[in-house]
DNA sequence: CATGGTGAGTTTGGTTTTCAAACTAACGGC
DNA sequence: GCCGTTAGTTTGAAAACCAAACTCACCATG
């Protein structure tokens, strides 16, 4: 539970909402922590499943890792190639990234998709990329389909995941 | 229940997430709706109490009009004046700001700050700007000192409500 | 009736971010 | 030796952002 220093000062009216959004509210942050819980590590797959220029995702991954949000993990020496995890803080973020998912959800999608829930032996539900992997990243289970429930149906469009 | 065409796509994975950020992603939106939710509705304190730049507020009201979040009212010709509300789709993002809010307050203060509630005659609890009026935004109820619940202290810090 | 104040913007000119695309560098495999 | 992969960095141009000053229509005051 290692905290950072607030130094967090925000304009206006003084409030925790503000200075959250002041370390993960700039473009590509809270879409980075989305691939991260979604158990997605690396450089280039995060850039693809986000959209992100490589530039800026450079930049905002240096800057959450800073805050304590994000945790870089080499994996290699030389050439050096790391992997970026999620902290304790960052997971806390999930709360977040699941309430804009069900905003848009609920709010932009007609008839139409949602997400895949991966239902665990034991009882839990886990969101899944919604280009399902062989095994759930949240619990590591690997997946049967018969556990996967679509929420409903996506609409067509490609997504890359590794 | 007016929904708005989807009519959105996103770069990368196609998810709810990403496609409620379009919406509300850029600066300052969130921080206007967190005002809106607050019981502030027009022009100037909600430029005092955000911090944005006049035409910056301008800007993201205009937009949060036009996708539906934010309904413009206008309570007065000649000047034409307006205030600005939430429609339900806007209301409906009170669980985004919240979780914001409970992640800054979880992680960006160390023992301080973080909120007022109502604790209603019903015995439900609405959450109050920080620096509270003399009555409850959400209920309209007065307030009694009493029935207002510091969770904790704020870090002294000048904010103006009207 | 001039002066000052309020509310809701708009304008200005300059700074900062963002972007796509091209490039680099260090390997590993064939 | 050449190709592909990974993780960036560089470039130059476009877009977004900013604070401060300004506008415009009113109202209140003296």
């Amino acid at each position: 539970m290692s905290r950072r220093p607030p130094a967090i000062t925000v304009p206006g009216r003084p409030c925790p909402a503000a200075a959250t959004l002041q370390i993960v509210g700039e473009r590509w942050s809270l879409l980075v922590v989305r691939e991260l819980l979604f158990g997605v590590h690396r450089f280039d797959p995060i850039a693809r499943n986000t959209g992100a220029p490589r530039d800026r995702l450079t930049a905002r991954l240096r800057s959450l890792e800073e805050t304590g949000i994000v945790e870089r993990r080499t994996y290699q020496q030389r050439p050096p190639r790391h992997e970026y995890h999620l902290t304790e803080a960052g997971r806390d973020l999930a709360p977040v990234v699941f309430a804009l998912f069900g905003w848009g959800d609920r709010w932009l999608f007609d008839e139409s998709p949602a997400t895949l829930h991966h239902r665990a032996a034991d009882g839990h539900e886990h969101v899944l990329p919604l280009d399902a992997p062989r095994h759930c990243p949240t619990c590591d289970e690997p997946l049967r389909p018969e556990d996967v429930v679509p929420r409903r149906n996506l609409p067509a469009q490609a997504t890359e995941q590794a």
